[in-house]
Parts: C-alpha cells; sequence; structure tokens
RNA sequence: GUCUCCUUCGUCUAGUGGUUAGGACACCGGGUUUUCAUCCCGGCAACAGGGGUUCGACUCCCCUAGGAGAUGCCA
C-alpha cells in the first residue's frame, strides 16, 4: 500500500505552530516512505473564511520550503483539493446517508440548542450535548417543520448501543462506548457545507488517503469518523494521533504564551531552518545525541516508531539556540541579504540601500554574527553606528576600580593613539592599546571601556575595532571628544 | 460532570527487565577573549505515588493522584 498522507488546515486564521508540526510530520513521513504528500483545504467554515488565512498558509509552506504532490496549485487525480469547490460531494453523501438510515435532518435552533446544552449544565447531567430531539421525528412532523421554512442540518445517527474503536500506530487501541460519542453530531450544516467530520471521512476516503497524522486533540472524534466510514461501506485509514504542542503552563499553546504563529516567527527573523529543526523534536526525536537536523535529512530518517506520546512544551529559548546556530552558519552574503529589510525598517537604510550602504551591511555582518539569535535583533546591535548616542549615563564610562580622573586620562592616551588607526589591523592595534595599558597600569579591557562607551554609549557592543573603522576617524574623535568633556564634568561634581 | 489520552532533570528527550538513568536547552561556576557573544571545561537537576509480577523493575500489570484534550451548524 502506498503512502498518501495530507494536510488539512483551515483558512481561518494564520498558520499557527501546531499545525505546521502537523504538515512537517505528514511530509516527512510521506518523504520517507516514497508517498504523496497531499494538501487540502478545509474551508467549509464561511463564517470563519478569509483570503489573508489563505494567503499565509501559502506563504508559510512556501517559507518552509514544504511542496505538495497533489492539492491546489498543482492539481492531481482526485481533486479539486478545496472543499468549498466540493460542495456538491458531501451534500450527495449527507443524503445517502439520510436514505440509508444513518443520519436524519434537524430542525432544531440553535437557541434551543443552547438552552439544552444551558440546563444539562445547571442540573449537572450525566449526558451532555444533543437530546436527539429530531431522531425519530414523524414524516408529517418532518413536513410541518419544512413548511415553516426551517433550513434543516443533516446529523449523524451515532449507534446507542455497542463500541467502537480504532487501532492507532501510537496510541494502540482506542476504545469508546457509542453512547458516550457526541450525541448525533451535525454532519451538513443549514448552509449546505459539511462539518469537518463529513467532509474529512468523504475526502480522505475519495483521495485514498492511507495515514492521517493530526494532534491529539481529534482522538476523541476518532471513533465517530470511525462510525462514518462504516456507515458508508468504506475502510478506515491508519491512525496516529500526533502529541499536542504546549505553552509554558502546560495548556494548549496560544498567543498568550507568546508567538504562535509562523508569520511572527519570520518576521522576529527565525528562519526557516531554525523552525523545522526546532519543531521536529516536539515529540520526536531520533536518537539519544543528534539534533541537528536539515529538512532533507528529515525526509529520510523520520519515522513514526521514534513518535512520543506526551505532549511536548514549546520552549522559545531552545528555539533561540537552535536560530542562533543556524544564522551562524549563514554565509555571509546571505545573511546580509537577511537582515537589510531589519535594518531598512529601522530607519538605517534607505529603500534600496545605496551600495555605499550595502557596502557597509558587509563590514557590519562579521561584527554581530555570533552575536545574534534573532535577526531582528540587528537594529539594536548596530544602531551606535547610524545613530550617535549623544545621550548615555556618564557614569558608565568609568571602568571598575578606577575613578572619573583616571579614566580621563586614559581616554585622552586613546584619542592620541587613534590618529589613523584606520591603516592598523586589528592586530597592530591591539598591541598599541595593549602597550597603552601597561603604561596606564590598567587592564586592556578597562582602557577599552571607556572607549567603548564613549563610542556606541553602551558597555555592551561588538568588537571595537572593527566598529570604530566603520564610524571613521573623524567621527570616533567627535564621540571620544565628548567623552572626555563628559568626564570633566563627572570629575568636577565629585571633588 | 462525562469520556479519552498522557506522566524520566525546570524544558525537549534517550532508555523496550540488570545503566554510576545518557544527551541537549535553560541555569550556576570556571577558562579563552577588548565588553557582550561565540568557543571550551565543569556543576546542579528526573524515573508522580502506592500496590503487585519477577531473582531483579524507569521499563510489564493494577489502583490513586496530577495534567491535558474533547464534549459546537469551529476545524
Amino acid at each position: 500500500m502506498s503512502v498518501r498522507v495530507r494536510y488539512a488546515p483551515s483558512p481561518t486564521g494564520l498558520q499557527h505552530i501546531g499545525g505546521v508540526r502537523t504538515a512537517l510530520f505528514n511530509y516527512f513521513f510521506a518523504r520517507a516512505a516514497g508517498g504523496s504528500f497531499i494538501l487540502r483545504i478545509e474551508d467549509t467554515d464561511r463564517e470563519r473564511y478569509s483570503d489573508e488565512s489563505l494567503d499565509d498558509l501559502y506563504r508559510t509552506l512556501d517559507w518552509l520550503g514544504l511542496s505538495w504532490d497533489e492539492g491546489p496549485q498543482v492539481g492531481g487525480e482526485y481533486g479539486p483539493y478545496v472543499q468549498s469547490q466540493r460542495f456538491e460531494l458531501y451534500r450527495e453523501h449527507a443524503h445517502r446517508l439520510v436514505e440509508a438510515g444513518r443520519a436524519y435532518p434537524c430542525y432544531c435552533s440553535s437557541e434551543r440548542l443552547e438552552e439544552v446544552r444551558r440546563k444539562q449544565k445547571e442540573e449537572k447531567s450525566s449526558i451532555f450535548g444533543y437530546d436527539r430531539h429530531c431522531r425519530d421525528l414523524t414524516p408529517e412532523q418532518r413536513a410541518e417543520y419544512e413548511d415553516q421554512g426551517i433550513k434543516p442540518v443533516i446529523r449523524f445517527k451515532v449507534p446507542m448501543e455497542g463500541e467502537t474503536s480504532f487501532e492507532d500506530v501510537l496510541l494502540d487501541k482506542v476504545k469508546r462506548k457509542n453512547r458516550d460519542i457526541s450525541p448525533d453530531p451535525v454532519i451538513l450544516k443549514s448552509d449546505g457545507f459539511p462539518t469537518y467530520h463529513l467532509a474529512n471521512v468523504v475526502d480522505d476516503h475519495l483521495m485514498k488517503i492511507s495515514h492521517i497524522l493530526r494532534a491529539q486533540e481529534w482522538i476523541s472524534s476518532g471513533p465517530l469518523h470511525v462510525l462514518l466510514y462504516e456507515a458508508f461501506g468504506w475502510d478506515p485509514p491508519v491512525y496516529c494521533h500526533l502529541p499536542m504542542v504546549m505553552g509554558k503552563d502546560g495548556q494548549k499553546l496560544s498567543k498568550r504564551h507568546g508567538s504562535t504563529s509562523v508569520r511572527d516567527f519570520r518576521l522576529q527573523g527565525y528562519l526557516p531552518e531554525a523552525i523545522i529543526n526546532y519543531v521536529s523534536l516536539l515529540g520526536w526525536s531520533y536518537d539519544d545525541s543528534r539534533e541537528f537536523f536539515r529538512k532533507e535529512e528529515l525526509e529520510k530518517v523520520f519515522s513514526l516508531e521514534k513518535l512520543n506520546k506526551a505532549p511536548a512544551v514549546f520552549d522559545y529559548k531552545k528555539l533561540d539556540w537552535f536560530n542562533g546556530n543556524y544564522i551562524r552558519e549563514l554565509d555571509d552574503d546571505v545573511l546580509q541579504k537577511q537582515i537589510r529589510p531589519y535594518l531598512i525598517e529601522a530607519g538605517f537604510l534607505s529603500d534600496p540601500p545605496t551600495p555605499e550602504q550595502e557596502e557597509l551591511i558587509s563590514e557590519i555582518i562579521p561584527l554581530i554574527k555570533e552575536r545574534l539569535s534573532r535577526l531582528a535583533e540587528v537594529p539594536e546591535l548596530v544602531r551606535f553606528l547610524f545613530q550617535d548616542p549623544a545621550e548615555y549615563d556618564a557614569q558608565l564610562l568609568v571602568p571598575k576600580k578606577t575613578d572619573p580622573a583616571k579614566t580621563m586620562e586614559m581616554l585622552r592616551a586613546v584619542r592620541g593613539l587613534i590618529q589613523n588607526f584606520s591603516e592598523n589591523s586589528d592586530e597592530e592595534l591591539e598591541d598599541e592599546f595593549r602597550n597603552l595599558a601597561e603604561q596606564l597600569e590598567v587592564k586592556l579591557g578597562q582602557l577599552l571601556m571607556p572607549l567603548r562607551v564613549s563610542i556606541t554609549g553602551s558597555k555592551v557592543s561588538p568588537p571595537l575595532f572593527g566598529a570604530m573603522r566603520i564610524l571613521g576617524e573623524q567621527e570616533v574623535t567627535k564621540r571620544i571628544d565628548r567623552g572626555i568633556g563628559y568626564l570633566e564634568r563627572l570629575a568636577e561634581t565629585n571633588k
């Protein structure tokens, strides 16, 4: 049996990291098995549907480098792959079940349904859900409702006796008494669109899907789906319910935990390599040591056997760590291209950048490459190169274990040392500063700190000599002079 | 409430009856270094609890507890 799996998102919001994990696992499973990966758009909820969501879906898959063998845009033997274009199909299938006595029209208003639920809650009833009010309506009663012009929904008749089970690759057998299954769920809405339950069963069967890899939040509708397959006289596919992705508090991952949409991650400067690598390790592992995987490797090495059952907590810090690693592996010119938009957005570069500006970024790259965990951090790291940090706490200039007077002496000496510094290499500069430090009887770090603060306005910065070279002697001198000025004032007030 | 699933360091995990319970992130210490970062070295830290089964249980079974998910004309 050839492997055919699908990712079937509904375009009702931005692509979520949990959804992407499901997409990835389906994709890798298909590739590793030499099977087909199918994309299907489940746009049956016309209330929540949005074009923007659909665009985001395509953009996300494109960004991650996931391609599908069948689906929208590429077509395939079992299309169309957009459920709204299969409208008639679901209606036919729903009515087939009605004719077979396995489903029935229901005329209950949503108000009544709400009231039923409210009462159940109030009475702490052991039965929850639809009360099967319309299950056994007589033809006369139906005709009456029809005459009132009520558009019915179609509900599936869930057996009241017996039990239904399915085999899960991960969980083994999952059993459920039929009376515990959602009582007669809607399969066709009053607008004629199918609900998820009907649509996914019909489509998975018609599209010859062999395995269903989906999140564990779907476990409880598994038996219902099996019942639907039975009612149609079809064999269900193989199920595999993937562990869920949680937030730090153990609840389903959501916005309040931080970013959850792939778009957010992209905007913050996470690389697709890092997202793919990290997310693949949520609920799956290869062995006891290896943890770096590129997409191409996962396409070979992924297997259902290494899946974990327990839910995984999404760890933003570990993602950062992965991302930093992948950023450092980028070629300089690629990284340059990647950080460009962030610098433009910060207003540091024109759009598009001038050749001079491009030259400038290329000089910046080596200074910041190993200091990044997200690309969006770039502007803050290099702000001092584009904006003169005039305002900073003068106290920062004074290194530990010394005083303003001594610091002033150091900075003045440094000022004398930097004439034509650009002609010297970092090594030569360092030697000179080292000698000076020795003369002044301070450590190199102490000598450099006032210079660093004068130039960057901060005690933390990229390597100084490189930064100074970018700023040029004139600018550097100007900032040193201001530093000296600050120190003079500081020394005054300290007297 | 009911049903279903889950349970190894704070987090991601390795482990399939006999291990000093391994790795990674985070954290803490140390080293390299012009600060930071990178890099290197070291440390802290786990089998939810209770019963069985067994010569022997993290591994198998049962119970309890805890967590999560579902319970929609959303997927």
